[in-house]
RNA sequence: GUCCCCAUCAUCUAGCGGCCCAGGAUACCGGGUUUUCAUCCCGGCGACAGGGGUUCAAAUCCCCUUGGGGACGCCA
């Protein structure tokens, strides 16, 4: 059966690193059926937080990663300290200055079995002896990270690279307690765009900021696994696909650059295929707090015809932020409208005509209004691009978007109908 | 400085000795479709870091160089 945990330091947000490092882990137990741990290592409590703690599982859940247990590492400390004492028992520690110290022999190589890299060699000489409990009697990660993943049942060790150093250190602690190893994967890093170490100066670290930015957590999901994953040449996953595909044999081993684009491009592809009614109510927020549309507009509007606008929107927008602003023009408010020139006499003229004969039309459809609108444009000898443009700006404020017609019928009438009139007259909106 | 890891288009990657004078995706540049924009479709640009081996045959295996990253804490 398998074990996987997620093992975090609350001192600070979670990274895309850091949840790229917990989506293998979730993946790998979703697929096998096996059981997904989050432990907290607030073992530094010089450095940890109760926020960064809040921070990490926000983030977690916003991106759907469930997890099956929950541990902090501080919160075993009687077993920890039972460990060490055993090991000061049989003399593999030692205590000296108040600190507790592991005994690393003298020579000798110490090899590291990793499933992804290989074999590691790394000479004795180099592990110098080292701390495993502070002398305020607080324990050191390399020591309890071997205790709580023996306690656990682990059985994959899934995590970044950087830790690929430390794991000697620990074999020879799980020798020195007896205790079965579990299978180690190191994963290669995500660096920013000049190859260095992701950081602030490439935009936006933390998985929350993504969120803030509109971006779908399928989408930054299908995004971070392929930093490192690949299946043939797949590139959009749902989280289905990912559960059903993902296996530990498809990863990568060298560092991968975050880059933006494919981010935006993958999201537009999420919001193309997402739920329709899950994806206006994620824009119902959003679209509230931009401050034209209120609650109350939302709650009165055909829920049909909404769902029908935001359909029509949703393949134009690479954010759920660009959804939210296209979407204003569904609801009965005044637009602000693109520059351009006014409206020429025939276009005025035709733009009336075409205000009544909306209004009358029944049942209300893009075939039925395409109709009307067609009629009228004959009676005046008129074309569609005569007025289309014209049009388009009056009523949804842009001069590109869908369809007109499905747009219009995305719109209530009476709302049409006025936005034609007042343009026609060169009112506000 | 010492130790460790990595190395295919600008970026993410496929490739796990012959199917590759290297395929897909993003980005970029053209064209088509459309009342407009986006989507979509078609086309273009573009890489096996360098040098040695091994082999009938190497992007694929080995070594060196170079480059990048990581670790060397009473941090995790």
């Amino acid at each position: 059966m398998v074990r996987v945990r997620f093992a975090p330091s609350p001192t600070g947000y979670l990274h895309v690193g850091g949840a790229r490092t917990a989506l293998f882990n979730w993946l790998f137990a979703r697929h096998t059926g096996g059981t997904f741990i989050l432990r907290i290592e607030d073992t530094d409590r010089e450095r940890s937080t109760d926020e960064a703690i809040e921070q990490i599982v926000d983030s977690l859940r916003w991106l759907g990663l469930d997890w099956d247990e929950y541990y902090r590492q501080t919160e075993r400390h009687e077993r920890h300290l039972e460990a060490a004492e055993s090991l000061l028992r049989s003399g593999a520690a030692y205590e000296k200055d108040g600190a507790w110290w592991f005994r690393v022999p003298e020579g000798g190589d110490t090899v590291v079995h990793d499933e992804l890299v290989g074999d590691v060699r790394f000479s004795n000489e180099q592990l110098k002896d080292f701390v495993i409990r502070r002398s305020d009697g607080t324990f050191i990660y390399n020591f309890v990270v071997v205790v709580d993943d023996v306690d656990m049942g682990i059985t994959h060790v899934i995590r970044g690279d950087e830790h690929l150093n430390n794991t000697p250190k620990q074999m020879r602690i799980y020798q020195a307690l007896g205790y079965p190893m579990p299978l180690f994967y190191h994963l290669p890093m995500i660096l920013g765009a000049d190859r260095g170490k992701l950081s602030k100066r490439h935009g936006a670290t933390s998985v929350l900021e993504y969120r803030d930015r509109g971006i779908l957590p399928d989408a930054l999901v299908n995004f971070l696994v392929r930093l490192g994953w690949a299946h043939g040449d797949e590139e959009v996953f749902s989280r289905d696909d990912l559960v059903r595909l993902f296996t530990l044999d498809g990863l990568n081993k060298s560092a991968a650059v975050f880059e933006d684009a494919k981010l935006l491009w993958l999201n537009q592809q999420h919001l193309k295929r997402e739920d329709l009614a899950a994806l206006a109510e994620l824009a119902r927020p959003l679209v509230v707090a931009r401050g034209r549309v209120s609650e109350a507009m939302w709650a009165q509007a055909d829920p049909a015809r909404l769902l029908a606008g935001a359909n029509l929107l949703r393949d134009r927008a690479r954010t759920l932020h660009d959804l939210a602003l296209a979407m204003e023009m569904l609801f009965p408010v005044p637009l602000e409208r693109e520059a351009s020139p006014a409206p020429s006499p025939a276009q005025t003229a035709l733009m009336l005509a075409m205000a009544d004969a909306i209004e009358a039309v029944s049942p209300y459809m893009p075939e039925t209004i395409e109709a009307a609108v067609r009629a009228v444009l004959e009676a005046n000898a008129a074309t569609l691009k005569d007025v289309a443009l014209a049009c388009r700006l009056a009523v949804t404020g842009r001069k590109a978007g869908p369809g007109l017609f499905e747009m219009l019928a995305a719109i209530e009438p009476a709302v049409v109908a006025a936005r034609l009139r007042d343009s026609a007259s060169g009112g506000p909106a």
